[in-house]
DNA sequence: GGTTCTGGATAGTGTCACTATCCAAGTTTG
DNA sequence: CAAACTTGGATAGTGACACTATCCAGAACC
C-alpha cells in the first residue's frame, strides 16, 4: 500500500501521516525503491489507535508516544504490564504537596488499597481531593468509599477481559481499556445523573 | 480588597487576574476611584473555582464560561440544574455519525435509561463506542452493563448530595460534582485496576 | 515523455492560555 | 510637596501544541 491509500484508508490526512512519520509515531513502510514504500494493515490499525488515544482519550502525542514504546516493548514483563501503561499514562502529573497525598493514602488505606507508593495516580487522586476542597465542597469518605466501590467493579471487567495468552493483545487491550474506556465511563455517569435526575423528578 | 491582594490571596498571577477579569471569567471590583477597585471574598472564591476546572476538571476558558453563566443565571430552572450544567459542560462535542448514535442508543434502551435525546452524552458514549470497535476491541454489552451499574451508583451519590435548600449552592454542587469528580472516579479506577492486579498476581 | 507520486526538509497556521509592557491617572510615603 | 509606587485598561508578545502547506529532486506509471 502506497502513503496515500495508507492516508485514505485510515481517513487521516496525507501531511499528517507524513507528521506521525517523523514524529516516530508511525514505524516507517518498508522501502521499494529510492522514492516509494509501502505499508500494510498494521500501518492502519496503528493510526486508527493514533486518532483514537488522541481523538477520544484526549492524550497529547507525548503520551501517545510513551503508550506505543510499552506496547511495542517485548521486554516489558507480563505481571506489570498494567503498571507500565498507567506509569507512561500519568507522567506528567506534576507534584503535589504532602498534606494532600497524606489525605488521600489516608482514603487508600481506609479502602485497604494497597498500591505501589509510586502509583502516580496516587498524586491524581491527590490533586482532585485537594481541588473540591479549596473550592469549598471537601469529599466526605462516604462518597470516596461509594465511588471506590463502582471502580473496583470496573476494574474487575476490565482486568477480567484481558486476554492471558497473546502478550501484545494483552498489552493492547490494557492500553484501549485504560484510556478508551474513560470516556465511556464518564459519559454513562453523566448518563446516568440525567436518569437518576428524571427519575426524582417524577416522583 | 485591591487586585494585588487579591492575585495574593488567590495564588493567582496578577496578570492572569486581569487576563480572566478581560475575558469575563471574574466580575469586575467595585471601583473606589477612576483607578482603584475593591474586590471580596466572591472574587477569591470564584478564582479558585476557575483554576480548579481549569486544572483539576481540565475545562478550556470558554467552557469555564459557560459553566460560569450557569452559575450565576438565576433564571435557571430549578429543576432542570442539572441537565443546564451538562448541556454547557458538553456544548462543543462534535457531531457523531448515526450508526454510532444507534448503537449508543441501543445500549441505553437495553438499560431502561430515560435521557433527553439532546442529551450531549449520547454523542460522547456513541464516539467512545465507535472509536474502541474501530481499533478491534469492541465493547460488549456485558461491560457496559457493569460500567453502567457503577455509573448509576455514583450517580446517586452525586445526587444525593446536592443540597435541596439553598438554590445557589446546590447549583455550584453540581457543577463541582460533575467536573470535579471526574479526576477523582478516574483515579479511583486506575488504583482499583492496580489493586485488583496486585491482587491477582499474588494468588 | 509528461503527469503523478515519492520521501524528506522546511516553513507556516491557528488555537489556546497566558505573560509582559506601556500608559496616564491616582495614591502612598518620606 | 515630590518621588515612588500602584491602579485599570490597552496592546502586543510568548510558548506549547498539533498539525498543514509548500517545495524539491528523483522515480514510476501511462
Amino acid at each position: 500500500m502506497l502513503i496515500s491509500e495508507l492516508a485514505v484508508q485510515s481517513g487521516v490526512p496525507l501531511a499528517t501521516v507524513k507528521f506521525y512519520l517523523r514524529e516516530g509515531l508511525l514505524a516507517p513502510g518498508t522501502a521499494t525503491s529510492a522514492t516509494r514504500a509501502s505499508y500494510d494493515e498494521a500501518h492502519v490499525r496503528r493510526l486508527r489507535l493514533v486518532r483514537a488515544l488522541v481523538e477520544v482519550g484526549g492524550l497529547r502525542l507525548a503520551a501517545v508516544h510513551e503508550v506505543l514504546a510499552a506496547l511495542d516493548d517485548p521486554e516489558l514483563p507480563q505481571h506489570d504490564l498494567l503498571g507500565a501503561a498507567h506509569d507512561r499514562l500519568a507522567a506528567q502529573v506534576p507534584a503535589v504537596d504532602q498534606a494532600a497525598l497524606d489525605a488521600a493514602d489516608a482514603h487508600l488505606a481506609r479502602l485497604g488499597w494497597r498500591v505501589h507508593p509510586q502509583a502516580p495516580h496516587r498524586r491524581v487522586l491527590a490533586r482532585a481531593l485537594a481541588a473540591c476542597t479549596a473550592v469549598g465542597h471537601p469529599v466526605d469518605p462516604a462518597t470516596i468509599d461509594t465511588y471506590a466501590r463502582a471502580a473496583l467493579m470496573v476494574a474487575e471487567v476490565d482486568l477480567a477481559s484481558v486476554p492471558t495468552t497473546d502478550r501484545a493483545l494483552a498489552m493492547e487491550r490494557v492500553v484501549i481499556g485504560t484510556v478508551l474506556h474513560e470516556p465511556l465511563l464518564l459519559a454513562l455517569r453523566r448518563l446516568a445523573q440525567a436518569h437518576v435526575s428524571a427519575r426524582l423528578a417524577k416522583r
